[in-house]
DNA sequence: GCCAACGTTGGC
DNA sequence: GCCAACGTTGGC
C-alpha cells in the first residue's frame, strides 16, 4: 500500500469534478511528464492518494483511491503515455494549504515544496499522517 | 501578470 | 550526444 499526490488546477479538473464522477472514477489523463508517468506505473490498486489544487486554491482538498492501474491515456495516440484511474473517497474537513505544509517542519521535505512542477508524486507514510491529521479526516 | 524552474525538442 | 531555444507549470 503506496501513498500519492495529484495535482490539478481546479479550473481543468477540480475535487467536484472528481467527486461527481462517484465510485466509477476517472481517467487522470493529460500527464506528458516522465516522471510522473512511472510513478503512475507504480500505483496499485487500493493505493491513497492526496487531491492537491493548484495555481490559487493551493491546498490538498481530499482523498481518492486508485481504482484502475496504469493503462494507456486516451487522449492521445502516443503509446508512451499512460494513466490511473482514481475516484474520490472523501473530502477533508479541512484543506490544508501549502503554507500549512510549509509551516510544518516534518513535511519539509515534500516533493509539493522541494519540486512543485511535478504533478503526480509519492507521499511517504508519516506525509500522509500528518496531512491527514491536519486535514482532520482518518487516514 | 511575471518570472524561475524545469522538461522537451531539434539543430549541429 | 550536447546544448540552445522554447514551452509549460505554478508560486508569488
Amino acid at each position: 500500500m503506496a501513498f500519492w499526490l495529484f495535482k490539478s488546477e481546479p479550473s481543468t479538473w477540480g475535487w467536484d469534478d472528481q467527486t461527481a464522477k462517484g465510485d466509477a472514477g476517472e481517467e487522470w489523463d493529460g500527464v506528458r511528464n516522465y516522471q510522473a508517468r512511472n510513478f503512475m506505473r507504480e500505483m496499485k490498486v487500493g493505493d491513497l492518494g492526496f487531491f492537491y489544487h493548484s495555481q490559487k486554491e493551493k491546498a490538498v482538498v481530499g482523498i481518492v483511491e486508485i481504482c484502475a492501474e496504469a493503462h494507456p491515456d486516451s487522449t492521445t495516440d502516443d503509446a508512451r503515455w499512460e494513466c490511473v484511474d482514481i475516484k474520490a473517497v472523501r473530502p477533508f474537513t479541512r484543506p490544508v494549504t501549502l503554507d500549512d505544509i510549509k509551516a510544518e517542519d516534518r513535511l519539509a521535505d515534500m516533493i509539493l515544496v522541494k519540486n512543485s512542477r511535478l504533478s503526480v508524486q509519492p507521499v511517504t507514510e508519516t506525509e500522509w499522517q500528518i496531512i491527514c491529521a491536519l486535514g482532520k479526516t482518518d487516514p
